[in-house]
DNA sequence: GTGGTCTAGACCACA
DNA sequence: GTGGTCTAGACCACA
């Protein structure tokens, strides 16, 4: 599983790291079964401090998205695909709620708002998707 | 001029002071050599430590958009309306442009991004004190 | 409030502290609206380091029993009395049964055990409770 | 010889293994010359890992309660059993007094904690193998 | 190798 | 003053 950590951007490190958790889960690239990345591992990874990893960690036990085998490490709760799909919209969604409410406030159109938005998924869907010659295939599950 | 503050929402109270008098400045709903609200006043007004609002208006004087004028208050600088008038869309898109990373690389699909994006605009207009001249633009899909 | 902390004894040192504001607020003497003692205040007092307060404190907010007021503290919730004296037996029964089930199966009679039980609380009362001239006080409410 | 592991609890598994051993030759299931199961059996026994019980058996050899009979085993110390009924009622007392004194400290009173003490004793004493000339007795209050 | 707990100490936002 | 986050590093139990 991949993660892209943004030290800035107002969201706390271990709180990404919980929540792309639950997306690769929502995604299925994370099934149940499955162990998650050590804390070791993970830590080397991104750079972070293990500690850090492991507070994300012990907050997706919390969730009872993930659950301890001794000695082996966590993995994946049978229940968690489904609970994660259900979270996975709300969690987007409440921020970029806190962020169009915050545009609308300064004074920028709906209409400005969207085309942003419109500009912004463009320039970002280079780095994360696969590039489609089919703008259909994208948007298909 | 008028401030909604959102304790939750990822972003420090004194920041959201100083985004909201830049983007008020940038509408011009405050103009150059106009003051701001006082520390207290605008303490009680909002419900917040006079310390955080005290550190939003530093902030303002660090990034040259207000002045002390001594015994009388911060003042909105000459240059401030063109100045934020060029950071407001930048402010908002580097916000916005979080976000929409994370829906992406979480496996949303950008016209279901869109989708949420509309319905939210909305569901906000309707809160959002909006002057349009044609009243049915923000509200329509 | 008053804790006790034995760094041995199999309980993890953030555990002794969740049960220990779980107990007092069960007993009623931390009620709602109530503040924790500090961190660092209770850092002291206990001479254990703060990161081991603040995961207690962590584990309160995640189980609901307290709810952080911010650059104040964390206080009681108000549900938190009735949760609290729900679960009080259960995490004393839980550990008890843990040890008896060691005693019989280690080949201790239930009548020894119970003797032992008697014994230790006797033992353990001069410590705990104030001293009764009337026996039947301890056990009145 | 009889293991019953609980790998809740509080108690290393390991811990558990080393106070079993003890509680057996306590009572004479396990005799002084006597060898302990293979670190192999016990380990496809318990279904734990081996290293687990490796370490079980090297704390039980410091205790000086098995010694090491070269390419045989371990084997009961001459001295271990007169030892091992020493230490038992204390490695039990301990773990109670610790329980106990958490119970009195939350604010149950010493009647009802004896009150939970029989429940529990009661509910246990039908799993656990009590061999009694009066059948009547471990199960009545 | 795995996670879990604890210590030590820094910096931040808020009151 | 308050809690929240992060880094750094030790030691333990288990596989």
């Amino acid at each position: 599983m991949f993660f892209s950590i943004d030290p800035q951007g107002g969201v706390a490190i271990y709180d990404q790291i919980v929540r792309q958790v639950k997306f690769a889960i929502a995604e299925g690239t994370l099934g149940p079964g499955q162990l998650l990345p050590s804390v070791r591992m993970l830590s080397q990874q991104l750079a972070i401090n293990p500690n850090t990893i492991a507070r994300a960690y012990l907050q997706l036990q919390a969730d009872e998205v993930v659950e301890s085998l001794r000695g082996r490490g966590l993995a994946v709760c049978a229940g968690a695909p489904q609970q994660c799909r259900a979270v996975r919209r709300t969690l987007i969604t409440q921020r970029l709620r806190s962020v169009l409410a915050e545009a609308l406030h300064g004074g920028l159109k709906a209409a400005e708002i969207r085309e942003i938005v419109r500009t912004e998924l463009e320039s970002l869907s280079g780095t994360v998707n696969t590039i489609s010659s089919n703008p259909g295939e994208a948007a298909s599950s």
